[in-house]
Formats: structure tokens, C-alpha cells, sequence
DNA sequence: GCATTATTGTGCAATAATGCTACATTGCGT
DNA sequence: ACGCAATGTAGCATTATTGCACAATAATGC
């Protein structure tokens, strides 16, 4: 029907389509962290991890609070969350499925 | 921690992170439907269609059955439902902050 | 053989990811 | 006040990926 609502229901999963954003996100859902505490838990350059978290602000996943030279950021909707939950039933389910074309192979 | 498991996540979400994609996704939501039948609902070409489709079924998200020239496409996964439901939830919330930042302007 | 349905090959334009560098902002110490 | 270190962002070039259409190629049933 209306074609906006898969745009930003896209757009709000495309900000998530990347392993470092989806874990900054995971980092976030443990409280507030800036920048720099995150840098270490990456390889990337600092500007890529910046260019990353400014996709997660532009889709309004993450704000953020100014404390000096530091930004601390948290999740502005922690529902995104439940995100996660449904991301892991559906891989759980998938791997499920996959056994069960394994099993028969493994019996032979 | 595991990277490998922001990796799968994200292998998931990106094959949602399509308008296109999340179009044919709800539309097998209401139950089996083949390339063909799906194709009237899209400006893109079949295929196009036919590539979003094998996105789709890359990660599992979708199955199909063959029935003389047709495949029908049905989604594989149910609870991936489940997900729109947590994006609609955060669009919402992210609809409600944004009021709240026009309203102060809205009175003066 | 032929029509219907779906996939694949190819090329092109647009977008995204990344690192390096330079720059801005803030707070601290002197 | 000044310089300096720490923190974060922006510009740029490079490379990789994605989305798309058109055409060609399968697969199926009649």
C-alpha cells in the first residue's frame, strides 16, 4: 500500500545492516558510552566509527549528551531492542531448519 | 564479543534494509505468492524482482515450491513478523520525540 | 514448438565503507 | 590568557557493493 512506510521501515534497517553499527547499538543497550570508550572494542579508524555512529543519530536510534570534550551517546529508543530478540528467533530458526537437513545425511 | 554473530544479524538485516524488499516480505505475509503475482505491485523489473527474491532467500528469510512454471515464495520464518512490529514500535516512538521537539514552536 | 515463468550475464550509475588528513571544540595546566 | 592534549567531525580519494534495466538463457507445461 503505502510506499513510505517500507522506505523508513528500510531505512531505519539499513542503519542497522552493518556489524559495527549493530554493535555499538549492543554496546549502548549497557549504558551510555562516547566515542573514544568505544574506539577499542574496534580496528576501524576512529572517523569510520564516527561516521557510523552519526547514521545510527540520523535515523534517531542513538542521542546524545555533550560532558565536556566527550559525547556520550545512548539509545533513544531502547525498544530497538527487541530488534535483537526478533533477529535471534528468526537465526535460531534458520538453524533449526538447517539440522534438520543435516540429521538425515548424518544418519547414513 | 563473538563478531560472528553481528555478522549473521547484519547479513539479516540487510536483506531487509530494501523497500522492495520489506514490500514482498508483507506481501507473503498474507500467504504464498509467486515472481509473477508479485510483479504488478512493482514498477522494477521482473528481474529485479527475481534478485531482491533470491536476497530474500539467501538468508533464509523465504522458501519456496515449485508448482509447474511457477515457484511459489512463502515466508520461511514467521516471526520474522515479529520485526516489523518492533519497527513500527520504534518509528512510533521516534514520531512521539519528534512532536514533542515542534510543539514548544507550534505555541509561540 | 511455443507461451509462461523465472534466473543469469552484463554494463552502468549511484551509494556505501574505509583510512588518512585536517579541522573544530573542550577542558586543563601553567 | 595561552598552549596543548583529548575528543569528535568533515573533506577527500579509493575501493567495494548495490540497484537497475535490457537481453539472453533456462525450466515447465500444453
Amino acid at each position: 500500500m503505502n510506499e513510505s512506510i517500507y522506505l523508513a521501515r528500510a531505512r531505519l534497517m539499513k542503519a542497522l545492516s552493518h556489524p559495527a553499527r549493530l554493535r555499538i547499538v549492543d554496546q549502548l543497550a549497557s549504558g551510555e558510552r562516547c566515542l573514544c570508550e568505544l574506539q577499542p572494542l574496534f580496528e576501524q579508524d576512529k572517523s569510520t566509527l564516527s561516521r557510523h555512529i552519526s547514521a545510527l543519530r540520523q535515523v534517531g536510534i542513538v542521542s546524545e549528551r555533550r560532558e565536556g570534550a566527550r559525547i556520550y551517546l545512548r539509545l533513544a529508543t531502547p525498544c530497538i531492542l527487541q530488534i535483537f530478540d526478533c533477529l535471534n528467533g528468526v537465526l535460531q530458526a534458520e538453524a533449526k531448519r538447517t539440522a534438520q537437513w543435516l540429521e538425515p545425511e548424518m544418519a547414513e
